[in-house]
DNA sequence: CGAGCAACCTGCATGC
DNA sequence: TGCATGCAGGTTGCTC
């Protein structure tokens, strides 16, 4: 489900309804998810306050004045606010219940999702410490891509889609940004000018900041906190349009498989 | 070191 | 209708 976009459209609903408020209890209905939620969770939070929501790549960082909980969504976790009675359903998996009788509530079917605990700077957590540039900051531009890149071999879809070169980029916003930047997805990174990787890098803000203004893609399931879905599959131009004309050049669109993920691009308009 | 790939899961669409 | 197959928005961690 979720790529940067989704990810800061649950953040932006979240933020709201969640920061500052008393945290009264907390469920664990089910710990299965990539690492198992840590039983110690409850302890942490209880009697904790949210001062803080931000997020690092495909991470939600919950901040209290004690520690950091992490969450991330994989490929099929959404967070909803709720009334803490609403009845929860067969892949909720956590509910933190706030005094204002709503509960942040997780659901994660595919269990590819993770909630951590962490005491010390989350930032300078094992998962968090070796990411690569916020896309849409300063940091991440086409100088960084073009000297990252030099001498790498893979496709350069499979390099922006690499968490250490760039955060955020997942399988969708990859095949459209390569397709608005005129970029076959195959081409090796390390062949790419310093001209079109910054094209590239541009693309790739511009292409996340529509989607986040649109509130994300859905393709199957995902909704913002309040169940909404997001518009910005709308707009797709080459991902899942397989045989379909080219919205540029009417040519059919190409579909390949590159690292294990459905690749589409346009073989006239992309090189 | 880079690159490729299996694995973690469930649900859904498809085809026989 | 039932069963097998393949595929899905992500990431880690292994092997070569």
């Amino acid at each position: 489900m979720p790529e940067l976009p989704e990810v800061e459209i649950t953040r932006l609903g979240v933020t709201p309804l969640v920061k500052g408020q008393l945290i009264k209890d907390v469920l664990i209905r089910n710990k299965n998810l990539r690492w198992p939620i840590s039983s110690g969770l409850k302890k942490n939070l209880l009697g904790q306050k949210f001062s803080a929501i931000e997020r690092r790549g495909k991470y939600l960082l919950f901040y209290t004045d004690q520690g950091c909980m992490l969450i991330h969504l994989g490929m099929s976790g959404s967070l909803r606010i709720v009334d803490q009675m609403t009845i929860s359903g067969k892949h909720d998996h956590l509910d933190i219940i706030f005094a204002s009788k709503n509960a942040l509530r997780l659901h994660d079917p595919r269990r590819f999702g993770a909630v951590l605990w962490t005491n010390t700077t989350p930032l300078q957590h094992k998962l968090l410490k070796n990411l690569g540039p916020e896309p849409l900051s300063e940091d991440f531009n086409g100088a960084l891509l073009y000297q990252k890149s030099r001498k790498r071999r893979q496709p350069i879809k499979n390099f922006i889609m690499d968490n250490h070169n760039v955060v955020g980029v997942g399988n969708i916003y990859a095949n459209e940004s390569l397709f608005l930047a005129g970029i076959n997805p195959k081409r090796q990174a390390g062949n790419i000018s310093l001209q079109r990787d910054e094209v590239l890098a541009s693309t790739i803000k511009q292409v996340l900041k529509r989607s986040i203004a649109q509130g994300g893609t859905t393709l199957r399931d995902f909704s913002n906190i309040e169940g909404k879905p997001g518009y910005f599959q709308q707009q797709l131009n080459v991902y899942a349009r397989a045989s379909q004309p080219c919205v540029k050049c009417s040519t059919p669109i190409k579909e390949c498989r590159l690292g294990q993920r459905a690749s589409f691009y346009c073989p006239v308009c992309q090189r």
